[in-house]
RNA sequence: GGCUCCGUAGCUCAAUUGGAUAGAGCAUCUGACUACGGAUCAGAAGGUUGCAGGUUCGAAUCCUGCCGGAGUCACCA
């Protein structure tokens, strides 16, 4: 039984013996005590004032008493305004520091039986990775490491957006200008390669229409069509979709390209395997410099079908109507949605009907219990509906699902925008830290003992931290501003500082960390900041429960940095080494390991990894 | 326009899910080791938590109404 839950059927019983009133553990409201008083533990007495028909303060005056005399692990109380804070017997966090300074998976929960998948990344293959997908990465990484060190099991998947009209104009684009070049051939990554074909058909399509917008036929649309007062340029940006779709010379080779495509065509799928092959390469990459993998691929080009079975059967079962036309629909108005069309009238499936395939294809794949979809708030809706119509067709994954909704991120000057060219490649920002952070590492000079490699991985350790702390301490949630200067900064509230906090007690453990730790057992004076430290790690699997249940990864990285700066400020105000005493030297090693494990096992649920020496 | 989310210090973010005097970092200013790593620590300054009501012993948090921002409301993905 946790401390919490002692204190908590202290207070039952305390309620009980002193009014005679039952109580369950939930009204029992209590908190970690704040700094500025004495205690670990505050019990707030306000709500027992019914019950009681007392004073909070004498409540809490009475519990007080009952409690010290009752729960062995509680040793004196105070009461301010209505608030019991507790403290507990310094033998309590002697043992439990005892317990687990030497534990380096201390945190980690046991085993549920549960299994769940985890969706993220997810990019298309036309262009590669920017800073929007980072955020979508670490959020999936993180979450999904959290999830297993509470217990599950967990599944990995993205699923690869390779086929449709995009790809086809990277591939035309190829075609049309390339002359057979190959990433190898332009020294480029294979991801930025095709990129720049895309990049490359949208120019030249560009060129194609503003030279159409002079001819005769473009000038009698604009004249018949332009609303009133619409005037020329408004008008054929608008307008450029139907340009695509109707008139454009590209644009028609692009759709014969599609059609192709799905027709089998054999030259057109070895063109379109090369291209992905390139883009698959220059991904692998990134995901390797960004520290994560998946256990499976879903292909969207193999599950575009899916889908059309389950709306045939829900059909049947009345889930779905059908309208005249022939095309397929689901009423969801009397769950605050809408009516939503499931299967276009000529048959073909649209998005959603192959999402319901696919989230069925993964259950026979893996037998899941959860699914989490890490995908940006701008599809709420979407997974609004998708789980509902999941839920209906009687799926026995459907409460296990979970939409990992996450805020855009916007530059200090706004939203990212790919025609404005301020999109921030994956890629380039990774670079920009590393080389930040070796700039910063060479003017300290701490490391240059080490061989040239290790100080690259340390450099590169320290880097990732930086601009992995920085996206995953904000929540989920919110959008956030990402600052370039302020992502690659190595001090204050960042990844750096906590690591450089475990670095601190690697290199008290090499000066001191070998003798014997025994008379720890008789340290009798913790002092606040100890017991402080003691109390967090104390917290640290509950907190690890609850960052699996809410998906927060933020959640942990605030904790490290408490626990870093904590463990800061005791570095500087107490000798370790040094101790007044033998008990408190190995006391504070101990307590030192302790920290050092709760922040590296933290990090890493982070994705972050801690180095010996920085 | 309907629905959803967001709004906290100049800036970037917290706030133990309704608890105590709303906390950190950055930026600004001032200090700290003849000591275990100064990527550190301490101090100053910075707030009508968008606004107005309501519920409560207690509200940044819950309810209502406004204001501002974002997203979404496709036989697109």
């Amino acid at each position: 039984m946790s401390i919490i839950e002692i204190i908590q059927n202290g207070v039952i019983q305390g309620i009980k013996s002193l009014y005679g009133a039952d109580i369950t553990a939930d009204q029992v409201t209590m908190n970690s005590t704040r700094k500025e008083f004495e205690g670990d533990y505050t019990v707030v007495a306000f709500s027992f004032a019914r019950i009681a028909r007392k004073k909070p303060d004498d409540i809490a005056e009475e519990l007080g008493n009952y409690l010290v005399r009752e729960v062995e692990q509680i040793e004196r109380f105070n009461v301010i305004k209505g608030f019991l804070n507790l403290s507990l017997s310094n033998a309590f966090w002697r043992s439990f520091l005892m317990d687990v300074f030497q534990d380096e998976a201390y945190g980690r929960l046991p085993a549920n039986g549960k299994k769940v998948m985890v969706e993220f990344s997810s990019p298309n293959t036309n262009k590669p990775l920017h800073l929007g997908h980072i955020r979508n990465i670490l959020l999936g990484w993180s979450t999904s490491r959290i999830l297993e060190a509470a217990g599950y099991k967990v599944v990995r998947v993205q699923i690869v957006n390779d086929r449709g009209i995009a790809i086809c104009k990277s591939m035309l684009a190829w075609q049309k200008y390339g002359q057979g070049a190959s990433p190898e051939s332009a020294g480029e990554k294979g991801d930025h390669f095709v990129g720049d074909y895309y990049v490359l058909f949208e120019k030249k399509f560009q060129e194609e229409y503003k030279e159409w917008q002079q001819r005769d036929e473009a000038r009698q649309l604009f004249a018949s069509h332009s609303e009133n007062g619409q005037n020329e340029e408004a008008f054929f940006k608008a307008f450029k979709n139907n340009y695509f779709n109707k008139y454009s010379r590209l644009g028609a080779e692009a759709k014969e390209m599609l059609l192709q495509w799905e027709g089998g065509d054999e030259a057109t799928i070895s063109l379109w395997k090369q291209m992905n092959s390139w883009v698959y390469q220059g991904f692998d990459e990134t995901y390797r410099q960004l520290g994560v993998e998946f256990d499976k691929l879903y292909f969207e080009s193999d599950t575009y079908l899916l889908g059309k079975d389950a709306i045939q059967k829900g059909l049947e079962q009345g889930v779905f109507y059908q309208k005249e036309d022939g095309s397929v629909w689901i009423d969801l108005t009397d769950a605050g949605l809408d009516h939503k069309l499931v299967l276009r009238s000529d048959g073909t499936s649209v998005y959603i009907t192959q999402d319901i395939g696919t989230a069925q294809k993964r259950y026979q794949d893996f037998g899941v219990d959860k699914m989490v979809y890490v995908v940006a708030d701008e599809q709420n809706y979407h997974f609004q509906v998708l789980f509902e119509i999941l839920k209906r067709l009687g799926e026995p994954y459907a409460n296990g699902l979970y939409h990992l909704s996450y805020g855009m991120v916007d530059l200090p000057t706004g939203k990212m925008k790919s025609r404005e060219g301020t999109v921030v490649d994956a890629d380039d920002l990774m670079a920009e830290v590393v080389a930040e952070a070796r700039a910063n590492t060479v003017e300290r000079d701490t490391i240059s003992g080490l061989s040239e490699e290790e100080q690259e991985a340390v450099i590169r350790q320290i880097a990732l931290a930086a601009l992995k702390f920085f996206i995953i301490k904000v929540q989920p949630r919110k959008r956030m501003v990402f600052d370039p200067k302020e992502s690659v900064d190595l001090q204050g509230q960042t990844g750096p500082y906590v690591q450089n906090a475990y670095v601190r007690v690697q290199s008290v453990l090499r000066k001191g960390g070998e003798q014997d730790l025994s008379p720890a057992a008789g340290y009798q004076q913790l002092e606040s900041q100890e017991k402080e430290m003691l109390n967090m790690i104390y917290g640290f699997p509950g907190l690890v429960q609850l960052a699996a249940e809410e998906y927060d990864p933020s959640s942990i990285a605030n904790f490290c940095y408490d626990l870093a700066k904590a463990y800061h400020r005791f570095y500087h105000d107490h000798s370790i080494l040094n101790a007044q005493s033998a008990e408190a030297k190995a006391f504070r090693l101990q307590l030192s390991q302790a920290v050092a494990n709760v922040l590296r096992h933290g990090m890493s649920l982070l994705g972050i990894e801690m180095p010996e020496r920085m």
